[in-house]
DNA sequence: TAGCAAGTTGACCTGTGGGTCATTTTCTGG
DNA sequence: CCAGAAAATGACCCACAGGTCAACTTGCTA
């Protein structure tokens, strides 16, 4: 799958790590109409060496991702040996929500959702949900019409509902997390509307 | 406050109303970066006429939200003459979440809210919302620990989860609607971790 | 340490978008 | 029906963004 391509040059590689963790920070704070220019002036680095190193922005955008949903799934895998598998499901909702509310980059996601490698490590993190998913229901700890899917698609709600207010609370997201995990709870549950999405 | 201004010509109050249709439609298919020209064009009309009717791109986009903002409070307002407040104000967040289902504007929302106009109905909207939580609540509709803050915050929730999809079927975000009321209802509700927000 | 491929640089190109304005067209009150 | 005000037009300006490339520098290896 990697063919055996050299290794980075010493200065090469250690750019390349400088405008990572600098085009981040400059998403994170001007959205995704940050600029080339401004990610290589604030890695220290020439314009031309950002595209030396991402063919686009949209390549750069997409490792941004995709590094990201590794660590995230990383988590998941982690979390799949746990004794109590509706704290592990929990526990995994707080680690995403808390990632992501350190630096929002869902508007990212959008951009990138093309690119193939982005679409694998994608998968995988899904799977691992998934499992997750699978284990708490099996233990009775979340109703049983809910999907890995669904988990899927709310990862992310909790962040995104205090992230309406203009200068949230930085941990204003657990008070949603736990109202939306109620929600997932067998307790006084109401049956759902229409059916979970399949895969997509 | 809105002092005597002679009515618009009525060729002018045409195009008004055609350029906020055609930039609706616009800004739907290509989000905020759809260009005046392109909107100018949709509408009939030449780019200069845009700027004749909206000083900036942003005060267009105003205009919109407002618009929207406007219709929701209309809503609200009457629903709260409702006999039954806990499904008055689930009819609210059915609503609310249509609307922004057939036209998802949520990302015109962080250009506009410096705008003075937009910011005065929306408190009107933020308004009415308390209003028809606190009937709900009263009636132990809802549990009592939720704020009519948290039920704006999670207005658009359904919709943005829905929205995670590629494809999502039209009306999937009941689903998620109903997940959501779910953790909003006092069965099995667990004590929640963060204070509610204060008034923005 | 010398030679060269790998890496970097920054001036430059091109497309595009928001916004302006002198000129022309169109509406309307008298 | 006409005069003048209101509105529409579209060529034009400028800033800035993504992307290219020939010339230069640097890390690696033999």
């Amino acid at each position: 799958m990697t063919r055996p391509v050299r290794p980075l040059r010493a200065d090469a590689a250690r750019n390349r790590e400088l405008l990572l963790a600098a085009a981040e920070d400059e998403f994170v704070e001007r959205g995704v109409s940050a600029s080339v220019a401004d990610i290589a002036r604030r890695a220290g680095v020439a314009k031309g060496t950002v595209f030396r190193h991402f063919a686009t922005k949209e390549e750069l955008i997409a490792a941004i991702v995709g590094g990201h949903l590794a660590a995230l799934t990383a988590v998941a895998r982690r979390l799949l040996d746990s004794a109590d598998p509706g704290a592990a499901l929990l526990e995994f909702l707080t680690v995403a929500a808390d990632t992501r509310q350190q630096h929002d980059l869902t508007f990212l996601q959008t951009v990138s959702d093309g690119d193939s490698t982005v679409i694998e490590i994608r998968d995988q993190l899904y799977a691992s949900i998934g499992a997750l998913v699978d284990r708490a229901r099996a233990a009775g700890a979340i109703r049983p019409d809910i999907t890995g899917m669904d988990v899927v698609l709310l990862v992310c709600a909790p962040v995104h509902v205090a992230g309406n207010l203009p200068d949230p609370a930085p941990d204003l997201w657990r008070r949603y997390l736990a109202i939306i995990f109620d929600g997932l709870r067998p307790e006084g549950a109401s049956p759902l509307p229409r059916p979970a999405p399949s895969w997509p």
